[in-house]
DNA sequence: GACCCGTGGGA
DNA sequence: TTCCCAAGGGT
């Protein structure tokens, strides 16, 4: 049904020109498009949501107006405005792109897919939607918003990712020759508005009459997918080494992998079988360290591969340095790459610095330690190195505290 | 293809 | 509560 594939681009472009979304790092209808901003906010957007990505993109922009700016900048920098985003390899490789552009390209970005595919950072998605978007290519552009409109546009019923070839081929008959970039933002616009995951609202859909799913009652169940296993659960016990005079034990971890090259508290390794009784483990470089341990709290986190517990304990001392490990004043730690798992449990932090410490001095009826630290977590997020960033990003209530301790737990 | 890599919001 | 998912890329 070739004749449905030339339908297709008209009738969405037209409805792209009346209901398009406003996004801070869209230029306006007609005007041509900063590459810097684009390839920055298709960045940030991997698998993240546009409420989570608006402050960030703004904060970068504001501290690093141009490519430049950011190749020139430290990656420390870079990890610190990126800190809570997720995903922050994409931070390494951001900063990695940065300077090869400058370096290997003069400043500019290679304005063709095969060009820009080549830097870190940009896979098939994102070397696409540049193209497109900023340098007017025809591209096809497949991201997951693609997927689900050609699965249920085309009626695809083999499940993802194995429908992927199909689906991108789909993309490509229907992509038309001008205008791709706003082609390729129109159909992601109608994933995220209309035809989305879950009861999609076919009523108000622009390609209502051309679609397969619709005709055969298909729309809610496609696409297919393979499911998925669910995710196991770790442990682990994390430290916070304070002094008195209101410094707590940082380091950073290692540049890659898992919170790659992001600040941390220092804590054992995360296991599947930690055992919350047992006698806290001191990490790597804290084997020196004396109780007494003070349990104040645990902390429940997330990932996408595992749900972590760290088991959260304070420890005083005066030894003035540790292997690996920096001291950073309690009120500063809002400026540091904590990723959010180590916000959570920086809000533990607080408060344990005064000489009196207040763990010592509020007795409470609780006598449990656990404490909830769920959505209202910390955002304890950081104002910019260069800029002063907007202030959306600050400190919040400090956390209960359950039955104070004083003894050694361990 | 299979895994790894964060986070927050919505149903 | 639990699960799903969001403008994916790297290995």
């Amino acid at each position: 049904m070739p004749d449905r594939d030339l339908e297709v681009g008209p009738a969405l472009l037209d409805w792209y020109d009346r209901h398009r979304r406003v996004l801070p790092w869209r230029s306006a209808p007609g005007a041509a498009s900063d590459p810097y901003a684009v390839w920055l906010s298709e960045i940030m957007l991997q698998q993240t949501t546009v409420a989570a990505v608006k402050p960030y993109f703004a904060a970068f922009l504001a501290a690093w107006p141009t490519v430049r700016d950011l190749a020139a900048a430290p990656l420390d920098d870079i990890l610190k405005a990126w800190a809570g985003l997720g995903y922050y390899s994409r931070a390494r490789n951001l900063h990695a792109c940065a300077r090869a552009i400058v370096d290997q390209h003069g400043g500019r970005f290679p304005p063709d897919e095969v060009g820009l595919r080549s830097l870190p950072g940009i896979g098939p998605y994102t070397a696409a939607a540049i193209a497109a978007i900023a340098f007017g290519q025809r591209a096809v552009v497949v991201d997951g918003n693609v997927e689900r409109v050609m699965a249920r546009l085309c009626a695809v019923e083999e499940p993802l990712p194995a429908a992927r070839p199909r689906l991108h081929a789909a993309m490509n008959r229907v992509t038309p020759q001008s205008r791709t970039g706003d082609f390729a933002q129109a159909v992601m616009d109608l994933g995220a508005t209309i035809c989305t995951p879950r009861s999609p609202a076919c009523v108000l859909c622009p390609l209502i009459a051309l679609c397969d799913a619709r005709r055969l009652g298909l729309q809610a169940d496609l696409p297919r997918k393979s499911k998925k296993a669910k995710v196991p659960q770790r442990g682990g016990a994390v430290f916070i080494v304070h002094r008195s005079d209101g410094c707590v034990l940082v380091r950073q971890r290692p540049p890659e992998g898992l919170f790659g090259g992001m600040t941390e508290f220092p804590s054992t390794p995360w296991t599947e079988q930690h055992d919350a009784e047992h006698s806290p483990t001191r990490p790597v470089g804290l084997e020196k360290l004396e109780g007494p341990f003070v349990p104040v709290g645990t902390v429940e986190h997330g990932l996408t591969h595992f749900h972590l517990t760290l088991h959260v304990y304070a420890i005083r001392t005066d030894r003035q340095s540790f292997e690996g490990c920096r001291w950073i004043a309690v009120d500063a730690l809002a400026g540091e790459a904590l990723p959010t798992l180590m916000r959570k449990v920086a809000r533990f932090a607080q408060g344990l610095n005064s000489e009196t410490s207040t763990l010592a001095n509020t007795p409470e009826p609780e006598p449990q330690i656990t404490l909830p630290v769920q959505s209202d977590c910390p955002k304890i997020n950081l104002p910019h190195p260069k800029s002063q960033a907007p202030n959306e990003f600050r400190t919040r209530h400090m956390p209960q505290r359950g039955r104070s301790r004083t003894t050694p737990s361990a």
